[in-house]
DNA sequence: TACTTTTGACCTCAT
DNA sequence: AATGAGGTCAAAAGT
């Protein structure tokens, strides 16, 4: 803690979400916001969960937006990398009465809309003034879903994560394009790092990585602020920018790491040793992979069907 | 030919 | 200061 702004915990505000049960998350003012929250943050009042997911996961069925009056929940955490999450929520119903949350709670009465091409932009001017990184204080009247933001890295610009399903994947206004993929310590999966492909300069990125947590869910990261406006042909967007050929990001690629005997980048594997190479590796362990081009392009596939024609023997020593 | 993807190397930062 | 993890670069390969 200290001096550093940043490390405060939890934020979580009401706003902008849908309203199953007539459950309406909201503050009285600013001022309660944080006094609620910090009493929250008290040791003996906090309870770490798994990870955000155990509140925001999706159990059931996105319900329809009914206005655009409807609210979220959201959680920012500016500073730490290791997320902290309020063990309890406060929730307003509308006959202004105040409730306490517990995240099963939460989980069966807030239902989250997916999430709409605006929401880096909404995300960044929700948090009070004093705890938005200047750089993020933008136009506050466009509405979002529910989010983390952590930075990792003291000049990282803030991350903001969903966890979506595999068919979400495809909402996104903006074109990427892929310029690496690593390994990640804390999952099995590997983490595919994409840039806006839609103006060149753009500072924006996001990461997407499969959630450990549900075959179908994948953690997706967006990092800094589009410096222009959406693209408006369809054909250009969603890292589609070269063409249509598929709905979902290119180049999304998942292999557990215990497919690798060695580190994230192992240095006697030479640059000719590509895919499509002639040797299949003994008992490739099955995996879950999406490309591009593969016969149904918008279905996870057990990938180790398709290492009998195609391997990977860079995942080797020979 | 132009563009995207892949992936080892390298860099930065946190611990 | 050393180490390792995460993020980016860029050449090679694919489309």
């Amino acid at each position: 803690m200290g001096d550093d702004n940043w490390d405060i915990g939890a934020i979580v505000r009401g706003c902008n979400i849908n309203r199953p049960n007539n459950v309406v998350p909201t503050f009285e003012n600013d001022h309660d916001d944080w006094d609620f929250f910090y009493r929250l943050l008290d040791d003996d009042q906090m309870t770490n969960f798994q990870g955000l997911g155990d509140i925001f996961s999706r159990t059931s069925p996105v319900a329809q937006q009914q206005n655009s009056d409807d609210l979220s929940f959201e959680i920012i955490n500016p500073t730490s990398s290791v997320p902290i999450f309020a063990d309890q929520v406060k929730i307003m119903d509308q006959n202004d009465n105040q409730q306490l949350l517990q995240p099963a709670q939460l989980r069966q009465q807030i239902i989250f809309p997916p999430p709409p091409p605006t929401a880096l932009t909404y995300v960044q001017a929700v948090a009070p003034q004093e705890l938005i990184y200047p750089q993020q204080q933008l136009a506050q009247s466009v509405r979002s879903t529910p989010v983390i933001q952590t930075r990792r890295r003291k000049n990282q610009s803030i991350k903001i994560i969903y966890e979506l399903r595999q068919e979400e994947l495809t909402d996104d206004t903006w074109a990427w394009r892929k310029y690496g993929q690593k390994p990640i310590k804390s999952s099995p999966f590997p983490r595919n790092y994409y840039m806006c492909n839609t103006s060149k300069g753009c500072k924006a990125k996001k990461h997407i990585e499969k959630s450990p947590k549900a075959q179908d869910l994948f953690v997706v990261a967006y990092y800094g602020e589009h410096d222009h406006p959406p693209p408006v042909n369809k054909s250009c967007r969603a890292g589609c920018a070269r063409g249509t050929k598929s709905k979902l990001p290119r180049g999304i690629s998942i292999f557990p790491r215990a497919l690798s005997s060695k580190s994230s980048s192992p240095s006697s594997v030479s640059r000719r040793r590509r895919y499509r190479s002639s040797v299949t590796p003994l008992s490739p362990t099955p995996t879950l992979e999406i490309q591009n081009g593969s016969p149904n392009k918008d279905e996870m596939v057990d990938a180790s069907q398709r290492w009998q024609g195609r391997s990977r023997e860079c995942c080797y020593d020979s």
